[in-house]
DNA sequence: CACTTGACGATAG
DNA sequence: GCTATCGCCAAGT
């Protein structure tokens, strides 16, 4: 791997983040030693994971609210799905119980 | 090369 | 508690 940019060093962050866990963007630039100043280059990079490299768990990185913020440009409710696969709950958009399933890269890592 | 936009976050009112 | 605005930075046009 060869993070040169912050989009790679996202993608290896994202891709860390264990089954069941979410993070936030803020959470994640924080984690790359940004903090929160990157926090959209963080979605930004995340959209094209999609594209990039292969199955880039976007699904479980969230805004600091917990909010599936990102789920309209996923492709419709295909985020909550996944999330609820795992064992994450999402009512309304947002994650039940985001403070117990929020993997801090910065702390896990 | 300059301007605009953007899956956000924090602070202020 | 909610809404409004600023801040920060990088990529795309």
């Amino acid at each position: 791997m060869s993070p040169d940019n912050f989009y790679d060093m996202v993608y290896q962050v994202v891709r860390l983040i264990p089954a069941g866990r979410v993070t936030s963007y803020g959470a994640i630039a924080n984690a790359i030693g940004t903090r929160g100043r990157t926090s959209r280059m963080v979605g930004y990079a995340l959209k094209h994971a999609g594209s990039v490299h292969p199955q880039v768990p976007a699904h479980r990185v969230v805004n600091s609210q917990g909010l599936l913020t990102g789920k309209f440009h996923f492709g419709g409710s295909t985020m909550e799905q996944l999330l609820a696969s795992e064992g994450v709950m999402v009512t309304d958009n947002k994650i039940v119980d985001f403070k117990k399933v929020f993997w801090d890269p910065a702390t896990e890592l």
